[in-house]
DNA sequence: GCTCTTCAGTGACAATGTCACGAAAGCCAA
DNA sequence: TTGGCTTTCGTGACATTGTCACTGAAGAGC
């Protein structure tokens, strides 16, 4: 399948001259990860930029304790900045990046990411406010982590997983990892909404029978 | 009393043509805060960018119900990124930073940084390095608040806030703000150090009896 | 000395996390 | 279909941490 013009899906590349595309295309490689393959990690830490295409990447932080807490997702049209932090980072980090679909991206060779930092406002500004994002959520999950009720956090994540839909094939597990807790806090709690008639569940799946009591809940942290 | 060349304190600018810090010397004005003042807030977002030249900057992140939680310390030669992720954000952000010590900062305004991040590898790489600096400061906080144990968050924290003194002027308030929690939390677990001879206490003051044991207790976490 | 403010101690309880189980649901092969 | 097998979920007991409502103690200023 011939490769459509991967510059014109970022706010960063799109506006550019049409002769700095050109060299883009030639200079960036596309690379395809299937759903669920880690995309950097710990022991896999890549050398360059990458620019999501499309699909979706989780990233979350692990704990020593086989704990896990979803950080922010990137979404197409989105660079992963975090990255790049990481590869000055000497100490050990230890967040992660997975497919949560089928994922494709951009690299970006880091000589051709500074030449087009230092040449090309729109792309530096991209840079910079996707890297603001990022901090922005990060506030955002200390926010909750510290000072945050479960069940509220849990009536968001569940809205927010769920999006237009009302139902969501999930595990309890997986919805620790989510909030990073443990499972049997998220069974409790879960247990509870279903006998205030938030949601009904089954095994690997979650229904949301009253989104906008859920709303409220999820307010009112 | 004269300026020092302030040019000479940043990784960013300390190598940079003559001509580009003259340039710089003239465009940036330098701003004093005093102890314990706010240098940026939910109410006070600065327009420009920060650097510190001299002093310390404690960031932290306020809840709603008046908990507080420590983020990280910008210390003089770094420079204050959050405030410039904070300048798109949509909703309301809720960290800010105080002056820890007197503190006396760059104010670049937004133009002429945009110019030397444009220009100057030196400079561009500075920035971003900062940016990630953060980031990965952030990790670790989301880390310890999600999976870390109280007890040995404190330890680290005693001995991060002692230095190479034994001896720390903080109320139990102020360490609980350090880390998020309650101040009847931190009471409970310095009594349990004092008990185990660790520290020794007197109204606003924590003494480190035994350094290497509270060593150990941070580091098994 | 006395008063006032700030700081710390405490017990009861609520919320969340940990541990050790076992039961139930779906999968698959005999 | 039946009987394992794995994954997912339920549960009770307990530990840790957070909340609330107090009380008392330490130091500052008079």
């Amino acid at each position: 399948m011939r490769q459509p013009d991967w510059t014109d899906r970022f706010n960063g590349t799109r506006r550019l001259p049409d002769r700095v595309r050109d060299r883009l295309r030639k200079a960036a490689r596309m690379v395809r990860f299937p759903k669920g393959a880690q995309v950097f990690g710990p022991d896999n830490v890549p050398e360059s930029l990458l620019f999501l295409y499309d699909g979706r990447i989780r990233v979350s932080q692990r704990s020593g304790a086989g704990r896990e807490i979803v950080l922010y997702r990137v979404e197409a049209g989105d660079s992963c900045v975090l990255t790049t932090a990481c590869m000055l980072a000497e100490e050990a980090y230890n967040a992660q990046g997975i497919a949560e679909t089928d994922v494709t991206a951009v690299v970006l060779p880091k000589a051709e990411f500074d030449r087009l930092a230092a040449e090309e406002d729109a792309f530096r500004g991209f840079v910079f406010e996707a890297y603001s994002r990022r901090l922005i959520d990060l506030l955002r999950v200390v926010d909750d982590v510290a000072f945050g009720r479960i069940d509220v956090r849990l009536a968001k994540r569940l809205l927010a997983l769920a999006g237009a839909a009302s139902e969501i094939q999930v595990t309890h597990q997986q919805l620790a990892d989510e909030l990073g807790t443990a499972r049997e806090v998220i069974s409790r709690v879960l247990n509870d909404f279903q006998k205030r008639e938030l949601i009904t569940q089954s095994r690997g799946r979650v229904t949301l029978a009253d989104k906008a009591a859920l709303q409220a809940l999820a307010q009112s942290g």
